[in-house]
DNA sequence: TCTGGGGTCCTAGGACCC
DNA sequence: TCTGGGGTCCTAGGACCC
């Protein structure tokens, strides 16, 4: 089979330099991806996670995902700013927008990465590292933030050589440079290979990706089981997924918040679960579907995670039959503990809803004049915000909300 | 004022059937 | 008066990604 040729393009410190991008146009002089700084979310609230960091704050230790706190004793005058991400759509669209020049062959991977496959431009495009520092230099003319683009013979090598140094760089790892660029690298590296897994290898003395290269399948499988020809071949740089051009389809749609407090009133969760059902319906009916599958996810006080799922008789999209899966589904599973963090989630998701043809009409079997009622009030909400018009039977529990919502 | 949020995929173990 | 075993489906929990 014919080598492909795939790119990976991966914006450097992406929601940081959007963030400064932004800033830049409104008018500030100051850029933020020049002086310590990070964005991230309001610590009052709990939110106070690092979401991404300047070069500089890098140098001095600070982490992603690190508490804004632990940020702050590394690099004592590091800069804090929110987050805003309705612009970084905006910014990764148009980035986007403009690699669809290149091809159809398109994926989008997470908001600041895509794939592409060139597999087959050769008449087209006859240097392709030429081709790719076009493509970085033009992004950073015409959008003002920089980017890293891998090229490889598939995805899983594509991704490796777009992480290797930045910013604002273009790396290969063909085939051929495998084993010297890649095998030398810490274990850690490897993609899919987080804390849990690297700390096995580590103690089996597997510590480079060439060492994982070249360990005996069967003591791997002791350890990894399935895993281990997964662990393998990426290890060998070997991957034969598909660059997917389609627009994912989600299997699941989920939403969960971090409360301000531990909370064991059971008032108050109700009401956010009510807040998190509107916005998740809200997001199903958007996508024309129905779920199946309705669960309850929470985490206490001391981090222990318990989760609770209900299946629908008929796939459901309304708030109201959502909402009354979501509260037996806490009933079932809550241990009346203290609540850190709660959230939904929907999955099975159908387009069709294929009614079971019952003789006994239940209340469940919702006609298409609910449907219509439904789609008015998501009309009047977009409208004049959240909880304007809602069914009266949870009505009162809907102003609260809003209610505690301001004053949060 | 220590530990976010939205996803996907995998696995162990239980229920149930033949 | 003994308690196999394969197959399937489902659930809770966990690992990993950005």
């Amino acid at each position: 089979m014919k080598e492909r040729i795939i790119f990976h393009i991966d914006v450097n410190n992406a929601f940081l330099s959007w963030t400064a991008v932004h800033r830049l146009k409104n008018g500030e002089k100051l850029d933020i991806r020049k002086i310590p700084s990070i964005i991230a979310g309001d610590e009052k609230t709990r939110h106070g996670i690092v979401l991404a960091k300047s070069p500089i704050a890098k140098n001095m230790g600070v982490k992603t995902a690190e508490t804004i706190y632990s940020a702050k004793r590394k690099c004592p005058n590091l800069k804090v700013f929110p987050p805003e991400f309705d612009w970084y759509y905006e910014e990764s669209n148009k980035m986007y927008k403009y690699l669809c020049k290149y091809t159809p062959q398109i994926e989008r991977f997470s908001i600041d990465e895509c794939f592409l496959d060139l597999t087959g431009t050769s008449l087209l495009y006859k240097n392709y590292e030429e081709l790719a520092n076009k493509i970085k230099n033009d992004i950073k003319n015409n959008f003002g933030f920089t980017v890293n683009v891998g090229i490889g013979n598939n995805k899983l090598c594509a991704k490796m050589a777009s992480d290797f140094t930045k910013p604002d760089k273009v790396h290969t790892l063909y085939n051929n440079e495998i084993k010297t660029k890649m095998w030398p690298l810490p274990i850690e590296d490897l993609f899919m290979v987080g804390k849990k897994t690297s700390t096995i290898l580590r103690t089996l003395n597997i510590n480079t990706i060439g060492d994982l290269a070249n360990a005996n399948d069967n003591y791997l499988k002791r350890y990894f089981k399935n895993q281990t020809r997964f662990l393998k071949d990426s290890a060998n740089g070997i991957d034969y997924t598909k660059v997917a051009p389609r627009i994912p389809k989600n299997e699941s749609i989920s939403i969960s918040e971090t409360l301000p407090y531990d909370c064991d009133d059971y008032k108050k969760i109700e009401e956010v679960l009510f807040r998190q059902t509107e916005e998740v319906t809200r997001l199903l009916r958007e996508q024309k579907e129905y779920a199946k599958t309705v669960a309850v996810t929470y985490k206490n006080s001391c981090f222990e995670t318990y989760s609770h799922q209900l299946k629908l008789n008929v796939p459901q999209n309304s708030t109201t039959e959502i909402y009354k899966a979501v509260i037996n589904s806490l009933k079932e599973s809550w241990k009346e503990d203290k609540i850190r963090n709660i959230g939904i989630r929907l999955s099975d998701l159908t387009k069709n809803r294929v009614e079971q043809i019952s003789i006994f009409k239940t209340e469940e079997t919702v006609n298409s004049k609910d449907d219509l009622i439904q789609e008015t009030i998501d009309n009047i909400n977009k409208k004049y915000g959240t909880a304007s018009v809602m069914p009266a039977s949870i009505k009162i529990i809907g102003r609260s909300i809003k209610h505690k919502k301001t004053k949060q």
